[in-house]
DNA sequence: ATCGGTTTGACAACGGTTCTCATTACGAAT
DNA sequence: ATTCGTAATGAGAACCGTTGTCAAACCGAT
């Protein structure tokens, strides 16, 4: 094996003690957390990570494809841990919660819209926000 | 007629100068520009309208309807006169031009893919990106 | 153990947005 | 027109998430 390893976060990134303590408190949780809960979290677990380094090593892990990145609907980035395939959300508005979802179609009709008008380079930014069931 | 009238902003909102200045502005372009950004247009226009009343108006308009918002890739506000109609946008990674457009399916999709999963008052965010032909 | 490039952490700086609050404008009633 | 109660405004401070700075600590290959 050679990627994807709890204990080493990306690939070229040194697997430094912090990097490790952050990885590891992803695989705590299935949901989105915005950085500073997950830096709080490391804090209350004991470990001692600077802010600064949750965020840089928040960003690296999403821009390797380690993590899925979310904006919430006040523009704060939320993280979780990432299953491997492309997919979206379905966020629970007061807990939380959160449903992985694939919608194969939706893509097609993206590249399909987009290549109609023109554009090139096309991503995407789709999430759903709904109350779940046990927060009704 | 009683609303969408580009001189009264809003229903029970109070026709100001100010807010007048601000609907009016809106007016002068068809793409998303940040609060700022409006703020930089109506004073170059000799306009004198605070930055906060900006802010204000614009989330006044954008909880009325009147206009679209949407979160930049990096988590900023952009705003645009609203065309009635539910609806999504394409656009441009470097020149800002829009699109918009609609995905009857997705909503149906959205709604299905929700209920489906026990989540209910579904609101949802989707956004395309890409770069547009005349950036090529 | 040593050395050079990484990474870290404390804290300052930033940028967008929201809050505060005294002042002003609105508009209904007089 | 004048008055009055209320909503709106503006200037600036405050906020909050995030990013930058830079000296000190760390990693791992030698």
């Amino acid at each position: 094996m050679m990627s994807t390893d709890v204990n080493k976060p990306a690939a070229a990134v040194r697997p430094t003690k912090q990097r490790m303590a952050v990885a590891r408190i992803l695989e705590s949780f299935a949901d989105f957390r915005s950085a500073q809960e997950i830096h709080a979290m490391l804090t209350a677990a004991g470990e001692t990570v600077g802010l600064a380094t949750v965020y840089r090593t928040l960003q690296l892990m999403a821009e390797s494809g380690d993590l899925d990145v979310l904006r919430t609907e006040d523009g704060e980035a939320a993280y979780r841990r990432c299953s491997a395939t492309h997919h979206h959300h379905l966020v629970c508005r007061s807990c939380g919660a959160t449903v992985e979802i694939e919608g194969p179609a939706v893509e097609r009709w993206a590249e399909a819209i987009s290549a109609e008008h023109g554009y090139t380079e096309i991503s995407h930014t789709l999430e759903l926000f709904g109350t779940c069931a046990s927060c009704r």
